[in-house]
DNA sequence: CAAAATCCATTTGCATACGAACAAGTTCCG
DNA sequence: CGGAACTTGTTCGTATGCAAATGGATTTTG
Protein backbone atom coordinates (compact mmCIF):
# COMPACT_ATOMS: atom_id res chain seq x y z
CA UNK A 1 0.00 0.00 0.00
CA UNK A 2 1.22 3.42 -0.91
CA UNK A 3 0.88 6.56 1.39
CA UNK A 4 1.72 9.47 0.99
CA UNK A 5 1.81 11.22 4.46
CA UNK A 6 4.79 10.32 6.62
CA UNK A 7 4.75 6.00 7.91
CA UNK A 8 2.49 5.28 10.92
CA UNK A 9 5.15 3.20 12.80
CA UNK A 10 5.26 5.66 15.07
CA UNK A 11 2.53 5.18 17.36
CA UNK A 12 2.59 7.65 20.41
CA UNK A 13 0.75 5.19 22.69
CA UNK A 14 3.40 2.94 22.77
CA UNK A 15 6.42 5.70 23.47
CA UNK A 16 8.34 5.91 26.93
CA UNK A 17 8.27 9.37 27.57
CA UNK A 18 3.91 8.91 26.64
CA UNK A 19 3.61 6.18 29.51
CA UNK A 20 5.81 7.58 31.55
CA UNK A 21 3.76 11.07 31.45
CA UNK A 22 0.57 8.79 31.67
CA UNK A 23 1.66 6.49 34.60
CA UNK A 24 2.39 9.79 36.62
CA UNK A 25 -0.85 11.66 35.70
CA UNK A 26 -2.55 8.69 37.91
CA UNK A 27 0.21 8.51 40.21
CA UNK A 28 -0.29 12.35 40.98
CA UNK A 29 -4.18 11.68 41.01
CA UNK A 30 -3.81 9.27 43.85
CA UNK A 31 -2.02 11.25 45.59
CA UNK A 32 -3.70 14.10 45.39
CA UNK A 33 -6.70 11.91 46.85
CA UNK A 34 -4.59 10.24 49.96
CA UNK A 35 -2.51 13.64 51.21
CA UNK A 36 -4.68 16.46 50.36
CA UNK A 37 -3.03 19.66 51.30
CA UNK A 38 0.31 19.13 49.71
CA UNK A 39 1.50 18.34 46.39
CA UNK A 40 3.77 15.69 45.48
CA UNK A 41 6.71 18.09 45.17
CA UNK A 42 6.32 19.78 48.51
CA UNK A 43 6.01 16.75 50.47
CA UNK A 44 9.15 15.63 48.47
CA UNK A 45 10.89 18.70 49.90
CA UNK A 46 9.19 17.98 53.42
CA UNK A 47 10.13 14.33 53.70
CA UNK A 48 13.81 15.29 52.51
CA UNK A 49 14.11 18.03 54.61
CA UNK A 50 12.91 15.63 58.06
CA UNK A 51 15.30 12.91 56.26
CA UNK A 52 18.44 15.36 56.30
CA UNK A 53 17.77 17.64 58.30
CA UNK A 54 18.03 21.52 58.35
CA UNK A 55 20.15 22.55 54.99
CA UNK A 56 19.82 25.51 52.97
CA UNK A 57 17.56 26.09 50.06
CA UNK A 58 19.19 24.78 46.81
CA UNK A 59 21.57 22.04 49.06
CA UNK A 60 17.47 21.05 49.30
CA UNK A 61 16.62 21.36 45.72
CA UNK A 62 19.64 19.38 44.84
CA UNK A 63 18.67 16.40 47.05
CA UNK A 64 15.53 16.70 45.49
CA UNK A 65 16.03 16.78 41.80
CA UNK A 66 14.75 20.63 41.88
CA UNK A 67 16.46 23.37 40.41
CA UNK A 68 16.89 26.55 41.76
CA UNK A 69 14.14 28.47 40.33
CA UNK A 70 11.66 25.62 41.28
CA UNK A 71 12.67 24.56 44.87
CA UNK A 72 12.31 28.93 45.77
CA UNK A 73 8.17 28.56 45.00
CA UNK A 74 8.05 25.18 47.16
CA UNK A 75 10.34 26.53 49.91
CA UNK A 76 7.94 29.84 49.42
CA UNK A 77 4.95 28.04 49.60
CA UNK A 78 5.71 25.69 52.40
CA UNK A 79 6.50 28.39 54.70
CA UNK A 80 3.07 29.86 53.71
CA UNK A 81 1.41 27.38 54.95
CA UNK A 82 3.94 27.14 58.19
CA UNK A 83 5.63 24.07 58.16
CA UNK A 84 9.04 25.36 57.31
CA UNK A 85 11.28 28.21 58.50
CA UNK A 86 14.03 30.14 56.79
CA UNK A 87 16.92 31.91 58.15
CA UNK A 88 20.00 33.82 56.21
CA UNK A 89 23.35 31.60 57.34
CA UNK A 90 25.19 34.04 59.37
CA UNK A 91 28.72 32.44 58.11
CA UNK A 92 27.70 32.34 54.30
CA UNK A 93 25.39 35.61 53.82
CA UNK A 94 24.41 34.24 50.43
CA UNK A 95 22.48 31.08 52.26
CA UNK A 96 18.95 30.69 53.10
CA UNK A 97 19.19 27.86 55.98
CA UNK A 98 15.68 26.10 55.57
CA UNK A 99 14.29 23.58 58.51
CA UNK A 100 11.04 22.10 59.44
CA UNK A 101 9.16 23.84 61.98
CA UNK A 102 7.24 21.67 65.10
CA UNK A 103 3.82 21.82 62.97
CA UNK A 104 6.31 20.84 59.47
CA UNK A 105 7.54 17.98 61.77
CA UNK A 106 4.28 16.77 62.97
CA UNK A 107 2.80 16.88 59.12
CA UNK A 108 5.43 14.81 57.56
CA UNK A 109 4.53 12.20 60.31
CA UNK A 110 1.17 12.60 59.78
CA UNK A 111 1.39 12.19 55.87
CA UNK A 112 4.48 9.75 56.01
CA UNK A 113 1.83 6.86 56.33
CA UNK A 114 -0.39 8.16 53.96
CA UNK A 115 2.93 8.96 51.11
CA UNK A 116 4.01 4.87 51.44
CA UNK A 117 0.39 4.06 50.90
CA UNK A 118 0.21 6.43 47.54
CA UNK A 119 3.24 4.09 46.65
CA UNK A 120 1.65 0.93 46.76
CA UNK A 121 -1.57 2.03 45.20
CA UNK A 122 0.63 3.19 42.82
CA UNK A 123 2.15 -0.04 42.43
CA UNK A 124 -0.59 -1.86 42.99
CA UNK A 125 -1.71 -3.14 39.19
CA UNK A 126 1.56 -5.03 39.39
CA UNK A 127 2.32 -8.69 41.47
CA UNK A 128 4.87 -8.11 44.12
CA UNK A 129 7.75 -9.47 41.99
CA UNK A 130 6.81 -7.25 38.86
CA UNK A 131 6.50 -4.00 41.48
CA UNK A 132 10.29 -4.95 42.96
CA UNK A 133 11.45 -5.27 38.89
CA UNK A 134 9.44 -2.40 37.83
CA UNK A 135 11.64 -0.09 40.84
CA UNK A 136 14.92 -1.86 39.83
CA UNK A 137 14.35 -0.75 36.25
CA UNK A 138 13.13 2.40 36.78
CA UNK A 139 16.07 3.20 39.40
CA UNK A 140 18.23 2.65 36.72
CA UNK A 141 16.77 5.27 34.24
CA UNK A 142 16.69 8.17 36.48
CA UNK B 1 17.53 3.81 69.86
CA UNK B 2 15.14 6.60 70.65
CA UNK B 3 13.94 9.19 68.05
CA UNK B 4 11.82 12.07 68.42
CA UNK B 5 11.15 12.79 64.87
CA UNK B 6 8.93 10.56 62.95
CA UNK B 7 10.30 7.37 61.66
CA UNK B 8 13.09 7.46 58.87
CA UNK B 9 11.63 4.34 56.90
CA UNK B 10 10.30 6.60 54.57
CA UNK B 11 12.98 7.19 51.85
CA UNK B 12 11.75 9.50 49.03
CA UNK B 13 14.51 8.42 46.93
CA UNK B 14 13.20 4.85 46.56
CA UNK B 15 9.55 5.97 46.37
CA UNK B 16 7.71 5.38 42.76
CA UNK B 17 6.75 8.99 42.43
CA UNK B 18 10.25 10.53 42.83
CA UNK B 19 11.65 8.30 40.13
CA UNK B 20 8.82 8.42 37.93
CA UNK B 21 9.36 12.48 38.19
CA UNK B 22 13.49 12.06 38.13
CA UNK B 23 13.06 9.22 34.58
CA UNK B 24 10.65 11.99 33.41
CA UNK B 25 12.93 14.90 33.83
CA UNK B 26 15.74 12.67 31.90
CA UNK B 27 13.64 12.11 29.12
CA UNK B 28 12.91 15.42 29.03
CA UNK B 29 16.54 16.10 28.74
CA UNK B 30 16.89 13.80 26.08
CA UNK B 31 13.75 15.33 24.18
CA UNK B 32 15.04 18.69 24.12
CA UNK B 33 18.13 18.08 22.48
CA UNK B 34 17.10 16.01 19.81
CA UNK B 35 14.01 18.02 19.13
CA UNK B 36 14.51 21.13 20.05
CA UNK B 37 11.95 22.80 18.14
CA UNK B 38 8.77 21.31 19.67
CA UNK B 39 8.31 20.46 23.52
CA UNK B 40 6.98 16.53 24.13
CA UNK B 41 3.32 17.70 24.81
CA UNK B 42 3.36 19.40 21.28
CA UNK B 43 4.60 16.76 19.77
CA UNK B 44 2.65 13.86 20.83
CA UNK B 45 -0.32 16.07 19.79
CA UNK B 46 1.18 16.76 15.80
CA UNK B 47 2.07 13.22 16.03
CA UNK B 48 -1.21 12.08 17.02
CA UNK B 49 -2.64 14.05 14.75
CA UNK B 50 -1.35 12.63 12.01
CA UNK B 51 -1.80 9.47 13.29
CA UNK B 52 -6.01 9.92 13.52
CA UNK B 53 -6.19 12.33 10.83
CA UNK B 54 -8.66 15.91 11.14
CA UNK B 55 -10.45 15.68 14.67
CA UNK B 56 -11.62 17.84 16.95
CA UNK B 57 -9.76 19.75 19.56
CA UNK B 58 -11.13 18.29 23.15
CA UNK B 59 -10.88 14.72 21.25
CA UNK B 60 -7.26 14.97 20.32
CA UNK B 61 -6.75 16.36 24.18
CA UNK B 62 -8.74 12.73 25.15
CA UNK B 63 -6.52 10.77 22.40
CA UNK B 64 -3.08 12.44 24.02
CA UNK B 65 -4.24 12.22 27.26
CA UNK B 66 -4.57 16.01 28.00
CA UNK B 67 -7.39 17.66 29.41
CA UNK B 68 -9.32 20.65 27.72
CA UNK B 69 -7.74 23.14 29.49
CA UNK B 70 -3.97 22.01 28.34
CA UNK B 71 -4.92 21.08 25.17
CA UNK B 72 -6.29 24.35 24.02
CA UNK B 73 -2.75 25.80 24.97
CA UNK B 74 -1.11 22.90 22.88
CA UNK B 75 -3.28 23.70 19.72
CA UNK B 76 -2.57 27.47 20.65
CA UNK B 77 1.34 27.00 20.36
CA UNK B 78 1.20 24.69 16.76
CA UNK B 79 -0.85 26.80 15.59
CA UNK B 80 1.27 29.85 15.73
CA UNK B 81 3.89 27.60 14.46
CA UNK B 82 1.88 26.77 11.46
CA UNK B 83 1.72 23.20 12.33
CA UNK B 84 -1.67 23.00 12.39
CA UNK B 85 -4.84 24.64 11.78
CA UNK B 86 -8.21 25.54 13.06
CA UNK B 87 -11.37 25.78 11.86
CA UNK B 88 -15.04 25.84 13.20
CA UNK B 89 -17.40 22.98 12.40
CA UNK B 90 -20.08 24.11 10.81
CA UNK B 91 -22.19 20.90 11.90
CA UNK B 92 -21.32 21.36 15.28
CA UNK B 93 -20.55 24.78 16.51
CA UNK B 94 -19.19 24.11 19.28
CA UNK B 95 -16.53 21.84 17.59
CA UNK B 96 -12.90 23.21 16.56
CA UNK B 97 -11.62 21.76 13.99
CA UNK B 98 -8.03 20.76 13.74
CA UNK B 99 -5.93 19.24 11.12
CA UNK B 100 -2.13 19.22 10.41
CA UNK B 101 -0.73 21.65 7.50
CA UNK B 102 1.80 21.23 5.01
CA UNK B 103 4.12 22.44 6.90
CA UNK B 104 3.10 19.85 10.00
CA UNK B 105 2.97 16.89 8.19
CA UNK B 106 6.36 17.74 6.86
CA UNK B 107 7.57 18.43 10.52
CA UNK B 108 6.37 15.73 12.02
CA UNK B 109 7.86 13.52 9.33
CA UNK B 110 11.09 15.16 9.62
CA UNK B 111 11.06 14.55 13.92
CA UNK B 112 9.65 10.92 13.75
CA UNK B 113 13.12 9.39 13.22
CA UNK B 114 14.37 11.86 15.90
CA UNK B 115 11.79 10.51 18.30
CA UNK B 116 12.23 6.96 17.99
CA UNK B 117 15.71 7.81 18.88
CA UNK B 118 14.57 9.54 22.13
CA UNK B 119 12.72 6.43 22.96
CA UNK B 120 16.14 4.69 22.48
CA UNK B 121 17.73 6.78 24.15
CA UNK B 122 15.69 7.22 26.95
CA UNK B 123 15.62 3.06 27.32
CA UNK B 124 19.73 2.94 26.50
CA UNK B 125 20.25 1.87 30.04
CA UNK B 126 18.27 -1.33 29.95
CA UNK B 127 19.23 -4.45 27.90
CA UNK B 128 16.59 -5.33 24.70
CA UNK B 129 14.61 -7.64 27.19
CA UNK B 130 14.82 -5.67 30.03
CA UNK B 131 13.38 -2.63 27.92
CA UNK B 132 10.31 -4.81 26.71
CA UNK B 133 9.89 -6.24 30.70
CA UNK B 134 9.52 -2.11 31.56
CA UNK B 135 7.45 -0.92 28.95
CA UNK B 136 5.21 -3.75 29.70
CA UNK B 137 4.89 -3.12 33.23
CA UNK B 138 4.66 0.85 32.71
CA UNK B 139 2.01 0.17 30.17
CA UNK B 140 0.31 -1.53 32.91
CA UNK B 141 0.42 1.52 35.39
CA UNK B 142 -1.35 3.70 33.55
C1' DC C 1 -42.04 19.99 22.80
C1' DA C 2 -39.52 21.49 26.90
C1' DA C 3 -36.50 20.62 30.67
C1' DA C 4 -32.46 18.27 32.00
C1' DA C 5 -28.30 16.45 31.06
C1' DT C 6 -24.32 16.45 28.36
C1' DC C 7 -20.68 18.15 25.60
C1' DC C 8 -17.37 21.67 23.72
C1' DA C 9 -14.41 25.24 24.27
C1' DT C 10 -12.71 28.98 27.10
C1' DT C 11 -10.98 31.35 31.08
C1' DT C 12 -8.93 31.88 35.67
C1' DG C 13 -6.08 30.40 39.41
C1' DC C 14 -2.57 27.63 41.28
C1' DA C 15 1.62 24.69 41.12
C1' DT C 16 5.34 22.62 39.05
C1' DA C 17 9.47 22.74 35.75
C1' DC C 18 13.35 24.63 33.18
C1' DG C 19 16.38 28.09 30.75
C1' DA C 20 18.43 32.40 31.02
C1' DA C 21 19.95 36.39 33.06
C1' DC C 22 21.21 38.82 37.20
C1' DA C 23 23.22 40.64 41.75
C1' DA C 24 25.62 39.69 45.71
C1' DG C 25 28.69 36.94 48.38
C1' DT C 26 32.59 33.66 48.68
C1' DT C 27 36.57 31.17 47.17
C1' DC C 28 40.43 30.36 44.32
C1' DC C 29 44.62 31.58 42.34
C1' DG C 30 48.20 34.33 40.30
C1' DC D 1 46.16 41.62 47.72
C1' DG D 2 42.98 41.58 43.94
C1' DG D 3 40.68 39.97 40.03
C1' DA D 4 38.58 35.63 38.13
C1' DA D 5 35.68 32.01 38.87
C1' DC D 6 32.14 30.02 41.27
C1' DT D 7 28.03 29.64 44.29
C1' DT D 8 23.56 31.21 46.05
C1' DG D 9 19.37 32.97 45.62
C1' DT D 10 16.11 35.76 42.76
C1' DT D 11 13.37 37.09 38.82
C1' DC D 12 11.41 36.61 34.21
C1' DG D 13 9.48 34.09 30.45
C1' DT D 14 7.57 29.96 28.57
C1' DA D 15 5.10 25.58 28.90
C1' DT D 16 2.69 22.01 30.92
C1' DG D 17 -1.11 20.19 34.05
C1' DC D 18 -5.38 20.16 36.77
C1' DA D 19 -9.64 22.08 39.23
C1' DA D 20 -13.42 24.88 38.83
C1' DA D 21 -16.52 28.03 36.78
C1' DT D 22 -18.72 29.78 32.60
C1' DG D 23 -21.35 30.19 28.25
C1' DG D 24 -23.01 28.27 24.23
C1' DA D 25 -24.62 24.27 21.55
C1' DT D 26 -26.41 19.72 21.19
C1' DT D 27 -28.60 15.54 22.79
C1' DT D 28 -31.38 12.97 25.85
C1' DT D 29 -35.42 12.28 28.28
C1' DG D 30 -39.78 12.92 30.52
Amino acid sequence: MTNDCPPHDYLLDAQVGFLLRRATQRHLTIFAALIPGLTPTQFAALAKLCELGPTTQNALGRATAMDAATIKGVIDRLRDKGLIATTRDAEDRRRLFVEATPAGTEAFGAARTKALEISAETLAPLSAFEQATFLDLLTRLT
